[in-house]
DNA sequence: TATTGTTATACTCTATAACTATA
DNA sequence: TATAGTTATAGAGTATAACAATA
């Protein structure tokens, strides 16, 4: 295909502007999906989190990138809603391991499964080595922003 | 390269996962540079809307995909802070036009610049037929979405 | 002393409902 | 009456700073 010399300006301005409207793409269903099951990004992304893991409340702030203030209100929100549990750790005095309960795991799966069709429907028209270059590259791009955040994206 | 046979279930989930991990990744960068000269996200965006328009209240509600109220807030904000302004209608009493200001122009071209380095360097370490390849994805993903927008503005 | 987590406070952002002024 | 916009109110989400309890 385009086999171009070196990335120029317009290049570079060309691609932020494509990764911004695709992020927006794939928060948009997200948001969505989200929406329809009552629950914020924000909580959804908490609960995927929850899913496979059982952070302790600081854990839990550096994977969402959140201020420790700011996870104690968005758990004790969610655990008002019977959606998460804090529980004292057995090994730390000072710490709680969050869970998700039943229903937030409840949920958060059906959230998921509505957006993970979107997504299926979304990528159905690309051929597949189109598809397989775009995991590629994303997954070399997570692994790399796992490493430098120091937190496993993908436990 | 790998040649899987069939997607399967959990291929499905893992490559929704990631999508959705790639795209907080890249809004926590435009999110950052946002911040970084005093924006929020809706700031930024209220702003690249009045690079090229000047809209109503009601439009720009509309653009934003707000309720009325809520842009009411969101200009007021912004006017405070000299980024933008409401100049009445000349042609309905009850309208304003909403026009940015030289120092809201200032800004948010400011942070668009530096986003665009920072994308530019979270791409760097991709090999070039990598980047290339992830780049073919998105465009092709933008276009087919892009195409099924404008099939669905048709009334 | 350092770390974990919460609380107090303040701000942005958002929506609903009620309101004013103009068309 | 209908439309444009604001205000009042309520709540989620976020950060900073100060704090308590534990390590």
């Amino acid at each position: 295909m385009t086999s171009e010399p070196a990335a120029s300006s317009s290049d570079r301005t060309a691609q932020a502007d494509a990764l911004a409207q695709f992020a927006f793409l794939v928060t948009g269903l997200l948001d969505k999906h989200a929406g329809a099951n009552g629950l914020s990004m924000v909580q959804t992304r908490l609960l995927g989190v929850l899913r496979d893991r059982t952070p302790t409340m600081n854990e839990l702030a550096r994977i969402l990138g959140l201020d420790k203030s700011s996870t104690t209100g968005l758990v004790a929100r969610a655990e008002r809603r019977g959606l998460v549990a804090r529980r004292p750790s057995p090994t730390d005095g000072r710490s709680f391991l969050v869970h998700l309960s039943d229903a937030g795991r409840g949920l958060v799966e059906e959230a998921e499964a509505q957006y993970e069709a979107d997504v299926a429907e979304v990528l159905a028209p690309l051929p597949r080595t189109v598809r397989d270059g775009l995991f590629d590259a994303v997954g070399r791009l997570l692994a790399a922003e796992a490493g430098r955040r120091d937190i496993e994206l993908v436990p």
